[in-house]
DNA sequence: GTGGGTGCAAAGTGTTTGCAAGTGT
DNA sequence: ACACTTGCAAACACTTTGCACCCAC
């Protein structure tokens, strides 16, 4: 169930597409829906799979068209954890910052925040002549399973 | 001209490679030599162009079979910045924990080394039960000349 | 001699795009 | 009506792979 945030963040792409001029079709409907019905990360594919469950006229096409509106509006992250696709992160117009470790064996991701960080990052670009547009720090680490256990339970590959 | 450093990077592959019983062929050798002979970063595709001016029997195939060898080894450190081709960066043994900034403009990069980040990422990480594996922090940002003049005059596509 | 290595070209994979038909405004 | 959108399939860019021949050890 979406929380008022997701219903803004819904709400907030619809006024970013209008005010660009651009139509609120019924396939962008079912895509815009599943994104913001959603707090988990995603893929293209699997974006498709879930928008073609409201709207099977959905095509991958149009997912692809609409994923970088999603991202120009700011409310959708672009994520690259070296894998040969991209995720995508709704939740991103709330927490701007954040970063994410992803475990190398079982995949889990875990968001978080750092002021601290984030200042150091600020002053480490303007030091080097470079204003930050977007940063991403990814931790590849094993959680603490992979830890105890040699392997993650919910490892699925 | 590579210094010492680079040098014993490059005997530490051979050594990686006899120790793998694999095969010091002329074509490997070509790569390897242009590989620590820079210290530039590079791409599959320039690696091959290079590679080509030592040997010009080196195939595509060949510099896609041996990169991985040379990442496997940890000598050469791969990087993704959401390009849709990898950077391999040569420079990586003795800079383990250097990160980068890029210009989403001209593609300059440039190298930097924080005691002070490393320290924040493991406390982080240790906070949230993960042990680091590797990290990489991206910043995606413009760079002087792009604040200035609007775009980079290196741009090249 | 033989098991690993090579080049070539074809296949893969995720993503983008040309086009003719469809549709929101 | 008109311009924006769509689905389809072909095109793309980078990377991987099957295969027959080759060569380092």
């Amino acid at each position: 169930m979406p929380t008022p945030d997701r219903t803004a963040a819904k709400e907030k792409f619809m006024a970013f597409l209008e005010q660009k001029n651009l139509r609120i079709t019924t396939q962008r409907r079912a895509i815009v829906d599943t994104v913001f019905g959603t707090d988990q990360h995603f893929t293209a594919e699997q974006l498709l799979e879930w928008a073609r469950e409201r709207d099977a006229s959905v095509s991958r096409a149009t997912v692809y068209r609409t994923l970088p509106l999603l991202t120009e509006s700011g409310l959708v992250h672009e994520m690259d954890f070296g894998k040969d696709y991209k995720i995508y992160d709704p939740n991103y117009a709330d927490h701007p910052n954040h970063n994410h470790i992803i475990c190398d064996d079982c995949d889990k991701i875990v968001e978080f925040e750092s002021e601290k960080l984030n200042e150091l990052e600020n002053e480490i670009s303007h030091k080097l002549g470079f204003s930050v547009k977007t940063q991403q720090l990814r931790i590849n680490a094993s959680c603490e399973e992979m830890k105890k256990l040699g392997a993650c339970k919910n490892k699925d590959h």
